[in-house]
DNA sequence: AGCTATATTGGAACCGGTTCTATTTCAGTG
DNA sequence: CACTGAAATAGAACCGGTTCCAATATAGCT
């Protein structure tokens, strides 16, 4: 590999003039026109480690995410990579497997790579993960769910909740059926029921049977299947898309037609999904969106701006098919 | 941040000492002592950079990667992670959104980072695209896709659309239409293709005709809304999953029944389709599986053994409910 | 031409590690 | 107790850049 010695040799000019040309650029024209030959024939690019190690910046953000194959996890991607790329910086994706302890362990590898900083998407913080952060006294972002003393983005899932619920109530359903999933997770587990729970509370005579099921589509199939063997009710939610629709298909082998037997709606409104028939009623999280505003927090962060410890994005309600009156 | 200076200081002994303990550990048992008390006192991690200056290896590979919003990407990915993380690599993903000069400028910026190899899945290998590789002198492999010069590993594209065909014909139809995509994908676009035709055409009195469209679901629905309306065929496939997925999206709103009226198969496999009702028969691949050979291959690249130039992975056909007897 | 202000340049130190060589320490041996 | 060989350690050089400072070249002005 060729160096900044190499280049200088061959210019016959020392190495911190060439290192000047590659920057702010306070050379003669004559020299620049000689380096500019030089580094073009022999195909020069600078050592980024080299560079990194005196610059004490790397020019990259670390991510960690919970699991890759998740399409809510990959629209966030896909905005973080958007923005990043617009701000000149490279990502580094690590993918935790939903296992906390790797989830730590990541957070010590990213210091130790010398990001200038790390986006969490977690499903839960505990003391340890705010301790780990703390310990590497970098910016950190955590997306998606509430921490206290780290910055943080979420979603409106309180909120959505409720908009699922009013939707219901105008539809004037009575009895509902939720499958929710382990309170662990707080935004999803949590705030989306609670938001629920406390529209439909406001109707008289209504009814709410909750069910804690998984993310894997599998397990919460069985579950579904158990659930509408005798069921009451008149709609059903699922706390995130792809449950939804995995009732969907346990309701579906049992006979169930939806909507004209039962009513459903999900969370999430991925694309896809608005492509099985019938079209899932659900509500629309901006997903890229957040990826974008997080990596622009974090870059205030990284710049020792002040930044808001806690941004709220609210979200919408699309009906599709799966909902109709009773 | 403390650095090995700080730590050889405070412990009265030379940094070449302390680099000694760290790593092949020829140090005394007192000394050993006295730094390892220092080092957890002081919190010290060395620095990945410095590190790397000198190693010339950083542990990291590079993977570029289309789109990030894409199931059979994240399923690669996921591959990929896994095996990696066992064998002690960090990942650089890069998303290149499906734009060659960004695929090209990738690569460049991963050669920059000192990446040890890079995994590149493309959607086509152009001579720019060699000529980027060859320039970086560094491992590479490229995934999905042939491409001379370049050890490959691809999925059995072609022998994927022979076993939709004689799964096809085994149900007696005769008159089929293919949803493609452009022929510059050689895998998804030519491969899968041929291998179908070149089956069907055994039989006498086929006949089938392919349409060309796009992997962004509106628009195969659309170009599918306008192919249905005069239907001669009674089979259908889409190049992908969510291709045949975005058919049976319009079969169903123009009151085509699958499979009764139609059948329909695709490509991919992946389990979130298992749950769309009817359940898609397809082709599954093994994504999986081909990341974790991708990492395998590519280390054994990294320590300079022999790969074979070229391999192929099987693949299955998994027949679900959206196909039938004619 | 002579002087000053400014632009350009070279040299050295530095970032935080690793590694080579030379030196010191120390235990074991006759 | 002197001698030998091995183990432990210190010191310096190096990886490939950046940056500071001093030295030199150039331009502009009287």
């Amino acid at each position: 590999m060729v160096s900044i010695n190499d280049i200088a040799k061959e210019a016959g000019v020392a190495k911190s003039t060439v290192s000047r040309y590659l920057n702010n650029g306070s050379v003669s024209l004559k020299t620049k026109a000689k380096i500019d030959e030089i580094v073009k024939k022999r195909g020069y690019k600078p050592n980024t480690f080299a560079r990194s190690l005196k610059a004490q910046k790397t020019n990259m953000i670390g991510v960690i995410i919970p699991r890759l194959n998740s399409p809510s996890t990959n629209e966030v991607l896909s905005g973080i990579d958007a923005k990043a790329h617009e701000l000149g910086y490279q990502l580094i994706i690590t993918n935790a497997n939903q296992d906390e302890k790797r989830e730590i362990e990541d957070i010590y590898a990213l210091a130790k790579q010398k990001v200038d900083g790390i986006i969490f998407l977690a499903k839960s913080i505990t003391a340890e993960h705010r301790e780990a952060i703390k310990n590497i006294e970098l910016p950190c972002l955590v997306l998606g769910q509430y921490s206290k003393d780290i910055p943080s983005i979420v979603h409106d899932d309180h909120g959505a909740g409720r908009k699922i619920a009013k939707h219901a109530l105008t539809l004037r359903h009575k009895y509902f059926l939720y499958f929710t999933v382990s309170s662990e997770d707080k935004a999803v587990g949590q705030d989306r029921y609670n938001g629920f729970i406390e529209e439909i509370d406001k109707e008289e005579g209504t009814r709410v049977r909750s069910v804690e099921t998984s993310f894997i589509m599998q397990e919460a199939y069985q579950t579904a299947i158990n659930e509408l063997k005798n069921l009451k009710a008149t709609f059903i939610v699922g706390a995130t898309d792809t449950i939804a629709l995995a009732v969907m298909k346990a309701a579906s082998e049992l006979g169930l037609s939806v909507p004209e037997d039962i009513s459903m709606a999900g969370h999430g409104g991925y694309d896809l999904l608005s492509f099985v028939t019938p079209a899932l009623t659900s509500i629309k999280y901006p997903y890229y969106a957040i990826g974008e505003m997080a990596v622009d927090t974090l870059e205030n962060m990284i710049l020792k701006k002040e930044v808001a410890q806690y941004q709220v994005v609210p979200n919408e309600l699309v009906v599709r098919e799966t909902t109709q009156n009773i």
